[in-house]
DNA sequence: CGAATACATCGATGGGTATCGAACAGTACG
DNA sequence: CGTACTGTTCGATACCCATCGATGTATTCG
């Protein structure tokens, strides 16, 4: 089921991709969060996950979250709802996600 | 159990680090080649691996792996071996590795 | 000792990327 | 209509990184 063409479809997501996707420790943190609320818009998912970035660098990580085939992007009036791509992700790379989403805190922080 | 200064304790091993290290698709194909193989010099596991770059860029990726904990290296006359840090990758990223390991080829290609 | 093997390191280069502020575009609302 | 809100895009900057050839170092072997 493609969203849009600015989706990824789910037979051409690529391992590396997510891999450099995730990779990053704010984007990391944008997923974890994104774990916790479901789903949620740009503003408030930048304050759940606790992100000091400006709104233009997040936009930066959304859409290579969204890029990747991480996240899912979905538009709601003026704002937009990200959601994890659970089931694409577990279709192609089992067990991937759980890990990121269950290492614990302290592997993450500097 | 630390082997030498020049890899990390498995306290210090950090997520975003692991995953940027598996991003670059010669190292994942390094990681899946020592998986299939148990342990290697370097030049046996650039054959392994299929990888046709050179050998200070394979020395480079080499150390990228050891460095963020993935690989482990010992030496052993005048060839290097390496081999996958299993354990400590499980204990501090469970589920990681294998989700690695174990991705269709067909996800990994470009 | 001398030659060959196995890797590491250095310096250079080109391409990617994280970051920001400023400017832009769409929606909601009074 | 005009203001506020939500988010994207653009251009610039600084930094990181993958790659290579050349050089250096240690080990093995004859």
């Amino acid at each position: 089921m493609l969203i849009d063409e600015t989706h990824p479809v789910t037979a051409d997501l690529r391992l590396p991709k997510v891999l450099a996707a995730l990779a990053d420790p704010a984007r990391l943190l944008m997923v974890r969060a994104l774990n916790r609320v479901g789903e949620s818009s740009c503003t408030r998912l930048q304050q759940t996950a606790g992100l000091t970035i400006s709104r233009s660098t997040f936009s930066h990580h959304q859409r290579v979250l969204r890029e990747s085939g991480v996240i899912q992007v979905r538009v709601s009036g003026s704002q937009r709802i990200l959601s994890l791509r659970r089931d694409d992700l577990d279709a192609c790379f089992p067990g991937l996600l759980n890990a990121v989403l269950h290492t614990a805190s302290k592997f993450i922080e500097t």
